[in-house]
DNA sequence: GAATTTATTCAACAAGCGTTGACCACCGCA
DNA sequence: TGCGGTGGTCAACGCTTGTTGAATAAATTC
């Protein structure tokens, strides 16, 4: 873990307040704002107080900066730690967690968004938010749910919350952007728990 | 209704098979494909066999062709007619008629496809995407709704169906993907029917 | 101070984009 | 036959884009 420094000027910190830190939050909101194609490195690069070309100094190509931008930060297995203790109610406490998880944490809302926008049109980015939400749901839920159909209930899961997101966050729905997380927990939540032990 | 004729060539049905509504399909399926902006006009002047300049000529501006792309043909009410006679088990009929119909229709399907890829980055589509689909709900599952809450209970349906078709058209997860109309109708039917009678 | 590595900017390139205007071939009415 | 509107193509313009290479400033080691 020793830095092995060698001559001249040092590299400078990856979470410092600096140029480069600027440049993947500016990336990240832009991204999370307009999707990949409407974002370009001029603007990234005005948001941030930068040329242009130091953004490709640091991070490459374009397609370089969206992969280094919106690579995940946290493990999602601890967001959700010791949620199957609770017998019934597994889904309300679910989704109040996801979407208290956003409220309190608007870069990763950002990040989400961006992969949410972008995935619609690419389907690399696509592959990857499709796999990742699927492995989230297997692992918080998969134990809950019923043997039969598991992965039919996983997927119903997945596409009841791929529909949260998007009515609260890109449609914006009133009633869906205006609601706490303890009222979409109730509301969302029946629903989850009926994919998971309902009868499909 | 007489087709008040000028002098010269006659204008072109709008329902031809000829060039302008070869263009019109192009870029129906290269939106519903792509999305907005990775659409290019040379690539749709290209799968309708036409060059650029005449999709100009009949269309105006690329954000004109957007419209007249995915202007809708057929009224949805037509669709869900006599839909609330059945007292329980709506949402399972709403839903099967829905994912029935683009089953039948992928012309129909791919407008839609397309309607949902460019909402999500343009907020003028967005918000006409929203209110239509609020529209729908509104006036097919309105009257069945419980009258407390009706409106969230509407947005809640909307989620659910924003969710499906992101799932099964643009994101493909697996087993939604592969689901036929009625095994959807039946799952996701029973969250629809929840929305509107069940306990928020 | 010399050498070296990084930080940052500037100006410019090459490619692709949407759009335009000139141009010709039809077609139908007078 | 000639005029006016339509169908259709061609080449080109003007603009924006992502990317590059040269050039300068700063920071560190020897």
């Amino acid at each position: 873990m020793t830095a092995a420094r060698g001559r001249g000027r040092p590299r400078l910190d990856d979470t410092g307040d600096d140029k480069r830190g600027q440049i993947l939050d500016a990336a990240r909101e832009m991204f999370a704002e307009k999707g990949f194609e409407r974002t370009t490195m001029r603007a990234i690069g005005t948001r941030a107080g930068v040329d242009p070309a130091l953004i490709h100094h640091y991070f490459g190509t374009k397609n370089d900066l969206l992969v280094a931008a919106l690579r995940p930060e946290i493990d999602p297995t601890t967001l959700f730690a010791g949620i199957a203790d609770r017998g019934t109610g597994v889904g309300r406490e679910f989704v109040e967690r996801v979407v208290g998880f956003w409220e309190d944490n608007p870069q990763q809302r950002s990040r989400a968004v961006a992969l949410l926008r972008i995935a619609v049109t690419h389907e690399q980015v696509a592959d990857r938010l499709r796999e990742f939400f699927i492995d989230v749901a297997t692992t918080v839920l998969g134990d809950v749910a019923r043997a039969d159909d598991r992965e039919r209930r996983i997927a119903l899961v997945v596409s009841q919350m791929f529909g949260l997101v998007l009515a609260r966050y890109v449609m914006k729905v009133g009633e869906i952007e205006t609601a706490t997380a303890a009222e979409l927990g109730r509301s969302v939540g029946a629903t989850i728990d009926n994919y998971l032990l309902g009868d499909l």
